[in-house]
DNA sequence: ATATATCATCGTAATATTGCAATATTAAAA
DNA sequence: TTTTAATATTGCAATATTACGATGATATAT
């Protein structure tokens, strides 16, 4: 009890509710709004920006690489990376493609 | 410790966060996908349909009512509830925005 | 009125997430 | 090589989520 039954559901499923998982957080929309945003890539500064501890701002940086969303370098004291414009737009056209499966008019 | 800091984030980030927060289970995901492609109302038999116990379908239902995702009745025996079309489409928007709000090529 | 069917709520166990202090790692600078 | 600056990892406490059995409420059927 407790963990979700993922083995019942559709792997489309699992995939559109672990990608809305990522999304599910204030400070990683936040984090994906500033990056998004920039001209460059993102070399440091996002501690800042978003007002919460090193280790936090870098536990929710990684579970925003680990669906792929971001690109770059990821090693060496100063990183630098940015929004992967395909994942991003893979996304965006899993999200759309499910709000527009609509197919009612009731109630 | 322990608890989102939802308050050093804007309004609309924690909207959308919260609203990513209900599609990022994947039995809800499933309820939305059934009764979105359903012709009519939905009155009751979610639970064979998605096979989870009856009170975790009641309260996945009670998360996607929360933000307004559904409407209909909810009184009775026989519910009879279908998608809130305009909330439906606001949050088609909200996510679209988000995804559309992208200014960069780098890395 | 009583039984039945259906959904909600309560209580609780299991698991996951969030957040940070302390510490480790890493690469460039001095 | 030793600092230094920046990020990652670890460990842990607080909180949230997921799931379900037991039970309660509600409306229809008998």
């Amino acid at each position: 009890m407790g963990a979700t039954k993922t083995h019942i559901f559709s792997i489309p499923q699992n995939e559109l509710a672990q990608a809305a998982k990522v999304l599910a957080h204030p400070a990683r929309i936040a984090i994906l709004d500033y990056i998004s945003k920039q001209e460059n890539c993102i070399c440091t500064d996002l501690v800042d920006v978003i007002g919460l501890a090193q280790p936090t701002i870098s536990q929710h940086l990684n579970e925003i690489k680990k669906i792929g969303l971001l690109k770059g370098t990821f090693e060496g004291k100063n990183l630098c990376y940015c929004i992967n414009k395909e994942k991003w737009t893979e996304l965006q056209f899993f999200f759309n493609s499910f709000f527009s499966n609509i197919n009612q008019n009731c109630c």
